[in-house]
DNA sequence: GGACAGATCGCCT
DNA sequence: GGCGATCTGTCCC
């Protein structure tokens, strides 16, 4: 059996309060079945919580409540795709408590680079063909899995007759790194500065690496 | 490597 | 009417 061989994610797997679900996930697979039926594949490699009512960072603040944030609200599996900047697409997985969710922040590409390289069009020569700039932001991630409002929000991660878009299992053993969030500069410090990212220690595919709390963190044994 | 400007438009107030 | 959980190209060190 290779690494590649993996079991499906299922209900039970997204039973999880928001920091564990960003924890949870790092390492597992992001599995996309496209329309022509091609494959697409990415480990999950940096995750960031969004706690919901008290967190001042987030889009269901204080309880807010809209059309658009309405995924948050949810059962815990639930995508939340929203448009940013005019452009760009973000992808949440929503967990157990209504209001809170997941955003995915970076992938480590396995399966189906040509197609991911194709949506991505990158045109930069110095990072054109290097695997580790496909997925390496929140939207950069979306374009390349063909991931957007359209056709993934409101999906449901934890319906085994879902065939667009799931979570694989995977036995990778991985180092976690607990940083602050990115994006968010407008938010009062005492949010803004909250260790609610996660990304696995040294891996080249995280958007941005926190140096200091990697040469700080003590080897687990 | 980092700083900065500009793109671009749906959503909410 | 104004903003944003971003990305890219350019300029600079």
């Amino acid at each position: 059996m290779s690494s590649l061989s993996c079991t499906r994610l299922l209900k039970e797997h997204f039973d999880k309060n928001c920091i564990d679900m960003a924890n949870y996930l790092l390492g597992k697979i992001l599995v996309r079945k496209l329309e022509d039926g091609t494959i697409l594949k990415a480990r999950i490699v940096e995750t960031e919580s969004y706690l919901g009512n008290e967190d001042k960072a987030s889009h269901s603040y204080g309880g807010r409540r809209t059309p658009g944030n309405q995924p948050m609200y949810m059962p815990a599996g639930t995508c939340y795709v929203y448009q940013t900047y005019g452009m760009y697409f973000c992808f949440n997985i929503s967990s157990k408590e209504p209001g809170a969710a997941v955003l995915l922040r970076a992938l480590e590409p396995l399966v189906g680079l040509e197609t991911m390289e194709k949506f991505r069009d990158i045109k930069n020569e110095k990072q054109k063909w290097k695997p580790q700039y496909l997925c390496n932001g929140p939207s950069k991630l979306c374009i390349a899995m063909n991931i957007n409002k359209n056709n993934c929000n409101k999906l449901d991660l934890t319906d085994p007759n879902n065939q667009d878009l799931w979570l694989e299992n995977d036995s990778e053993q991985t180092s976690i790194i607990k940083t602050s969030r990115i994006g968010i500069d407008r938010v009062i410090e005492e949010w803004r500065l909250k260790p609610l990212r996660f990304y696995i220690y040294g891996n080249i595919n995280v958007s941005k690496r926190d140096k200091k709390a990697e040469s700080e963190l003590k080897p687990v044994e």
